[in-house]
DNA sequence: CGCGCACTTGAACATGGTCAAAGGGCGTGG
DNA sequence: CCACGCCCTTTGACCATGTTCAAGTGCGCG
């Protein structure tokens, strides 16, 4: 398939433009632009794929279109999600150490990636680029912080419940007071995610489908008819915590 | 207490002098610091206190001295320790939303306390303050995402032998092939941030200690005569996950 | 030195996991 | 276009890890 074709699909865009619209929207002089354009390479992978980094050192990677899932693998039959990304993202990938990471796609998607210490050395000569990038980085340490309290102290119920609200906000397609979700990812991504078995997320789908909450069809289509009453039950019993 | 005697036992350190040497700690223009000790508010608290913040807006801590906990509060009877921090951390607190954060000192501490977006802007001029930024949050990253890869898959012998060996690593004295800790936080601190209860907790310190992998003495003070046994016990059953 | 609170220990219980099997979407091939 | 079949998902029964409830122990502060 030639890349003509590929941009064609992702709104008439080269991964890379995507990348300087969404990244370097800032006045950014056209050199710096050109040295982020020689670093980049641009990766492709189809779902389940995972997506080939340099894991010999730590990366930065840009979604230009696709979904993927960053996860850590404890051992052969255990492993964590520990974040999903979509189209816009820029993602941090560390080095193999402790727990070896691995993003994934979960959709087609096309990405570019950076080796971290050099994309930061350029970053370095624009103060606008590093104010993005802690940006975007405290709000990856704040979903990851979310995911710490719901996996620590959260019920199966309030996971499930929880993961839906936030996939609502983030790819969701708004109709009123509800919302429609198409979900990128499997049962199995979702328990992986949320600390779970694939089991109690199904049993907490078919739950929330009993009550209204939600209406599914089909693997991934998920209907939300009222926000407001699946945002309660996220909170868990007693309501919302302050 | 007058102020001179407490930054006489701080290392006859001011807490702004301890963040210029740590944070400020490149060719930073007078200018600019005295902005930034204009912009600090000098806080402290004895343990179990909760840090006076402007919950109205996000702030961003300097641990001067001493050590906390950042706390976020689900409902009533739960609560998740989402990170430790001690002396030289710089904490990034968010304004209360979702989850009510709080960040409470566990020993005596003094910390420098900013409103982040003031922060912010003045980094903005400082090139390297921004990089030290980013480095100092991806690190929190990092940790937060190994804590949900702790809380999602791990089992509770798994968390507490993680815990002890982080803790070994972060504020342990090195002894050959040991360490001795001075835990400053409670066993509800430690289940708290590990999802656990203290009843489990405790059971599994006792475990530990019966097979000679801890020794302690009094409430706080850990002894790990071999860190490697620590380590391979950390990682579960099958050894490290590569 | 003695009191209180944190910690430890024990026994019953519950939430979610494991094991097993049936059902159904969705892609493939006819 | 429809039928087939794989595999994801759902459902059910049993089980285990960690929780809950309850009682005892001892550290450390006044």
């Amino acid at each position: 398939m030639p890349d003509s074709l590929k941009s064609a699909a992702n709104g008439a865009l080269e991964p890379f433009d995507r990348f300087v619209e969404t990244i370097l929207s800032f006045d950014c002089d056209r050199a710096t632009r050109d040295a982020f354009r020689r670093l980049a390479y641009r990766i492709s992978a189809e779902p389940g794929e995972s997506m080939r980094l340099d894991d010999s050192r730590d990366s930065i990677v840009f979604m230009a279109s696709g979904a993927a899932k960053l996860v850590a693998h404890v051992s052969d039959d255990r492993q964590q999600v520990v974040a999903f990304h979509f189209a816009g993202d820029l993602v941090s990938v560390p080095q193999r150490n402790a727990h070896a990471y691995e993003l994934c796609a979960l959709t087609h998607s096309v990405a570019l990636a950076f080796p971290a210490a050099a994309y930061m050395a350029l970053a370095d000569a624009e103060p606008a680029l590093l104010r993005t990038m802690i940006d975007r980085t405290l709000l990856a340490l704040n979903r990851s912080r979310e995911k710490s309290v719901a996996l620590g102290r959260k019920t199966a119920p309030e996971r499930v419940t929880g993961f839906i609200a936030s996939m609502a906000d983030r790819i969701g397609t708004r109709e009123g007071a509800g919302c429609t979700i198409r979900l990128p990812m499997s049962r199995r991504d979702i328990a992986d995610s949320l600390g779970l078995t694939i089991e109690t997320v199904s049993r907490q789908f078919t739950d929330l489908r009993g009550e209204g909450v939600i209406e599914t069809s089909g693997r991934s289509a998920v209907r939300v008819p009222n926000l407001a009453a699946l945002r309660a039950r996220a909170a868990g019993p007693n309501g919302p915590a302050d």
